[in-house]
DNA sequence: GGTCCGCGTTGATCTAGGTTATCGGCCAGA
DNA sequence: TCTGGCCGATAACCTAGATCAACGCGGACC
């Protein structure tokens, strides 16, 4: 295979933690087979599905998601270019929730049976992709914070912080500017908001000066002041290097 | 050693997924380490810590919180007996989060050294140990739905439903009624609510029929209303057979 | 070129849950 | 035996965010 440049966002992402071999880094390029793209608004991954492969996002912007019976709608996650976002469906095989594009993505397939194999051949690599899972559980977590014990803009801005680093770290973003496919109906679902008050807040963020938000394009004017805002404190992300 | 009853409800709760054979169950129970006792109300763990171990609970009740700055708390995880309390920290060294006890509790640590060789020699169980934390990950995404999607009533049915089926699974609990030895503050702070709604929340729930609270000791009394207020489908627990 | 329709924006009104305060029971410790 | 503190229970009042409704814009489709 010579697909090799496809992983390395994920590859960059964990030699920034870890120290990864070229035997290593030939193992990871080699798990994935061929891509394919989903359109904005398709689902990725059904609730409910049982798939034999985890799917990795080579680009592009995705969203894991719950539907209640009462016809609501949380989203759970948001992943980007560089996380797999099913790799937990390894081990836990039914889906407890689907994924869904938020934008255009190339999506590349990562064969279960491949996968168990590499956690026979390659303790360290499973160590490195354990960690992936155990990092979005840690965002899970903050966001449990954030819906539990913020408020509505606080949840807004904590949201923009978190987004910009994982997209800073992924090189897809920098100079506290990115784009964000999402609508406001997507945004609320994340926040537990109705889009009403979605638009209220970010009116009000703007009106503060504190980011511009145009056509899916951010733009954060005040990034200490939306840190504080949103009680932003980037150490659940595990972007700096400590080995595994 | 021949300490292996402590190890045995986690051997319980895997082994109803998967085949769990006796040179795994004797690596297991090789983990664990001298057992320590930790009173009600005190830390487990500390926010920021670098454990060089993980800590299992044996018996008891605790929690894992976040503390905002603006003096809040919020209760990201209920673990019982049988739960790793920070097995992530296996692979993210520095708690993103502390471990209170909520009751008495038993507990025993098995170092990250030990469990890294377990990674090395053991990837089955390696494996198995990776889906405890996936599930971990699964519970947390239900509760982001609870805090995101469902009122007060709903996020407390839920959260008792949950509960007593983790503890029915343990065999800690049964016939529907458990101990819970929360307090209505601490409640609030696992589903965003303050202790003063909680008590009209749990009144409400009282005068309907749906359950008894009497000195921490919960009765379901009508087990179908109580699920289908709390919109509770026990899935994502991954208590059935499924081999990994 | 007209017509939809998704999306953002805004206003008016309503309500779930927060805030503040009070009270009683219980228990541990002086 | 008293006392202080934690915990549950309630009441009065308040506000963040929901709900409902309307409108404008721009792009897709006929």
């Amino acid at each position: 295979m010579s697909q090799a440049p496809m992983i390395t966002p994920l590859i960059e992402k964990m030699a920034r933690r870890d120290v990864i071999t070229p035997i290593e880094r030939e193992a990871l390029a080699n798990l994935l087979g061929a891509t394919r793209r989903v359109a904005a608004g398709k689902a990725l991954v059904e609730p409910g599905d049982r798939p034999n492969f985890s799917t990795f996002v080579v680009s592009g912007f995705c969203a894991r998601f719950t539907l209640t019976p009462t016809g609501g709608r949380q989203l759970t996650q948001i992943n980007i270019g560089g996380d797999f976002v099913d790799l937990h469906s390894l081990l836990m095989r039914q889906m407890d929730h689907g994924v869904v594009a938020l934008a255009d993505c190339v999506v590349a397939p990562a064969a279960h049976e491949d996968l168990r194999r590499l956690t026979q051949q390659h303790p360290h690599l499973t160590r490195l992709l354990w960690l992936e899972t155990v990092v979005d559980a840690a965002i899970h977590r903050q966001w449990l914070v954030a819906l539990g014990q913020q408020n509505a803009a606080s949840r807004l801005a904590h949201l923009i912080c978190e987004l910009y680093l994982r997209l800073e770290a992924g090189g897809i973003a920098s100079d506290l500017r990115f784009s964000l496919p999402m609508t406001q109906v997507d945004l609320g679902d994340v926040l537990g908001l109705t889009q009403v008050h979605v638009n209220r807040v970010l009116m009000d963020l703007r009106r503060q000066g504190l980011l511009d938000w145009k056509a899916g394009h951010v733009t954060v004017n005040d990034w200490e002041a939306l840190a504080r805002l949103g009680q932003f404190d980037p150490a659940y992300l595990r972007l700096q290097n400590d080995p595994v």
